[in-house]
DNA sequence: AATAGAATGCTAACTTGTTATCATTTGGTG
DNA sequence: CACCAAATGATAACAAGTTAGCATTCTATT
């Protein structure tokens, strides 16, 4: 469920040091791809690592009916690819240019030699793929233990926290829709439930979240077990 | 989304050489549990490695009204804890021994201390994650996607993959019914659905595969985006 | 072999979600 | 600035899932 909360999904750049990420970032080479342009597909078999520079790429998956759903949009810092390396699997989603957007594209070769010979990337994917992990444990969590409308206020919660404006959420009803796993309509029904609680405000294309801390308890008044808090406090 | 589904989980002595797991499992102790107890819960911040050496755990979540759900079964050779070692993270699961156990329980100061002396671990332990994240992305999708029965299928299947013996698996329809985010009674309309189909026969506890190819086929004919084959073929 | 507890099967009233349309609003484009 | 395509709102008939209750079946334990 890599999801639109993946908005929050950690940058790799956090997770390891300066220099190290100064010298992965010397591999390969960067492109740039314009609006809906493809970046690959579900299925592709090429294997690397792909990073944002700059602008956003879609995740999601295409239909054999010719509809396509998003379920992530990833961002500045944030990066695909790590099954293909490590795992030899193909890709699992179809990703694509949202708006221009410059990517610093890793082929496996140069990527394994640094891999290999600074174990400290491998802590820091490992971070990196620990985190993605907990974050779908909990939202899968959700997904079945909440009722609709308390998981889709957690998961604008979520949105928000990684939005550069945190009352505003940019995203298409549809795909919020999809994550939930309902329809167009139903969503509505969910979003105007909310927003006569007074937890939002919808607009075209993006919803006000005008009272996080009011939305926060709500939530928390909802959810059947504790929360897990999400400090990234790493032992070592 | 652990899930059942992790039955099929890796073992992290198949991602690791021999040798490196014979440091792995001398580190800490081994502690035998009886049925039902519990081995940790939700909350707790006890930081450290637990392995299964025999028997299994119960993976699952307790609610604020007493009822308790299973999400995955762990096995031998399956492990729980990276979210402690390397977020910092409180424990995300209610923990308990099914039927008895044995279990290797690594503190954070030895298994640190072997991390960072052997490169190989972080490498095995990446893949770990690496291979879980993928399950559940790809379980979340057809979560979402798939119609119920198919998804109920297709879940079966992967269960079978993981048992002693793939044509009989040994589960409540109350947990099938929380994993698949439904009642009981749907459930149990689903799986009626298949066994007229002729690809399941229901039992007592136990539900049985009489023809996994048949099976195969029939998810294949309605799954609608082609699926991302799982070998686990490491590069490098 | 009888029994108790657990798991499954079944039904019916009810609630919720879906599909299929169509109307309305919005914001970018020419 | 008018227009158009996209997004949202709204409705109704229909389908599906849920809850609650009880009956039945199974298995382990007396």
């Amino acid at each position: 469920m890599l999801d639109l909360f993946q908005l929050g999904s950690p940058r790799i750049a956090d997770l390891i040091s300066p220099e190290l990420n100064k010298k992965l970032m010397a591999l390969g080479e960067a492109r740039r791809y314009t609006d809906g342009e493809i970046i690959h597909r579900r299925g592709d078999t090429k294997v690397g690592l792909t990073i944002v520079k700059a602008g956003a790429m879609r995740v999601g998956v295409q239909g054999v009916d010719g509809s396509f759903v998003t379920t992530t949009i990833f961002g500045e810092g944030q990066c695909i690819g790590e099954f293909t390396l490590f795992l030899g699997l193909p890709r699992t989603h179809d990703v694509s240019a949202m708006g221009d957007c410059l990517l610093q594209q890793i082929p496996e070769k140069p990527f394994m030699a640094l891999f290999n010979q600074e174990p400290e990337l491998a802590r820091g994917l490992l971070s990196l793929s620990l985190l993605r992990t907990h974050a779908m444990i909990e939202m899968a969590d959700d997904f079945r233990r909440l009722p609709k409308e308390v998981h889709l206020a957690k998961v604008l919660l979520g949105m928000s926290q990684s939005a550069v404006n945190p009352s505003e959420i940019h995203c298409l009803q549809e795909d919020l829709a999809f994550m939930l796993g309902v329809s167009r309509v139903s969503l509505g029904k969910l979003l105007h439930k909310l927003q006569h609680a007074g937890l939002v405000t919808l607009g075209y294309r993006k919803i006000q979240l005008p009272d996080l801390p009011k939305l926060e308890n709500w939530i928390e008044e909802r959810a059947l077990v504790s929360p897990v808090s999400q400090q990234t406090k790493p032992s070592q």
